[in-house]
DNA sequence: GATTAAATCTAGTACACACTAGAAAAGTCA
DNA sequence: TGACTTTTCTAGTGTGTACTAGATTTAATC
């Protein structure tokens, strides 16, 4: 491995977790250099633009949580209940962002934050990953496990949502765990807080 | 009414308005003055600095949910069901992030950008805010109509996130009304999405 | 060890930002 | 109208930002 390739990586972590902790803004070339020992000039021999750098970080970032979720799938048992398989990716996102690397959690911290041109760029990569749970909550609904009254796009951005906000107030330290935060969005959103039989008013939409 | 109180006025508007769709650090001084026409020196004579006038937008924004909230609770009727409550604050909670005015939609837009000085500063307002949600749940559980075994506090704050987060992707244009969003909310996290019996496995938090 | 290539540094540029000082204009009221 | 206050403007400062050019050092190769 050459040493471009190591000093590469090193900015790429370093902007990685910048961007994850203290957002876009105050994620600049020169704390990045800073952090790994070097001067903000040199970052530019290896990156043509902090936008391109942060891209890449984001790039990577989207990739983990789709192979984290994808993954996660993968290991259910063929007959499994849809609800099961909402379950499974609700907390391997979780996971991914709340207690996994600084890549994921850059993506959904610096969300809302970024440039034009940065936003565009990763509009694809979200469509895709959206598409993951489109699937998810298709399947529930049409093999009626899932109710079928509720706007679909609307239930998978809620879900989403409560998942990717929940990077503002998680704290790794606390004894909640992103587990345990995946399995309390699973039983709400599925389950429902309520107790006993469901009224299910019409909404219409 | 004086010519400065109009003016003034019409900053905080154009302030609102801007972090309320650019974000904090796309609001510039100078942008604000051109919105109403003005030099962005002419700003300072009417507000010491930006995050004094950023801070006053987002007081603004915190008062007007917290009242779109609690009058929504005061008009329901004495022997509501604590499910009713929570659907009525959860509405009034995205009526006025979604489709109110700049103020709300501004405090929650710039929530996780915000220089450290703001954030300390609005941290007792989100709290008292926070407090509605806590008391609604906590009425919920214990007057038996919702389940405790679940953490009362992360419930809370998925809801509030679910809620939150519609932000980045409401579209007013569309068919969708924010009180479309909030209908939804309450539908999943209280009702769920499942059909049939729940299993409600014991998550122990 | 000399030669070449790769990687980093020094020293800057240009620009956008929040903010200031003091002059100028607009408004108020006798 | 004239004296005074309030409001806005002109013209700047200083700082932090992304980024560049060219010299300098470090590493790899013969």
């Amino acid at each position: 491995m050459k040493k471009s390739d190591r000093t590469r990586q090193d900015i790429l972590d370093a902007t990685a977790s910048s961007l994850a902790t203290a957002g876009y803004t105050a994620t600049t070339v020169k704390s990045i250099a800073e952090t790994i020992g070097m001067q903000d000039a040199s970052i530019y021999y290896h990156f043509s633009s902090k936008d391109e750098l942060v891209g890449e970080v984001l790039d990577i970032g989207t990739a983990r949580a789709v192979t984290a979720v994808d993954q996660a799938l993968a290991e259910l048992q063929d007959d499994h209940d849809p609800r099961e398989a909402l379950r499974v990716a609700i907390i391997a996102h979780a996971e991914a962002v709340l207690g996994g690397g600084d890549y994921p959690r850059a993506n959904v911290r610096t969300f809302g934050q970024l440039p034009p041109n940065l936003t565009h760029r990763h509009r694809q990569g979200h469509r895709n990953y959206g598409q993951i749970w489109t699937r998810l909550i298709d399947d529930g609904v049409e093999s009626g496990a899932l109710r079928g009254d509720l706007n679909r796009s609307v239930a998978r951005l809620i879900i989403i949502g409560a998942l990717c906000w929940a990077i503002e107030w998680f704290d790794a330290g606390e004894e909640v765990s992103a587990a345990d935060v995946g399995e309390h969005v699973f039983q709400m959103v599925v389950n429902g807080l309520s107790i006993g039989e469901h009224e299910s008013p019409a909404v219409s939409v």
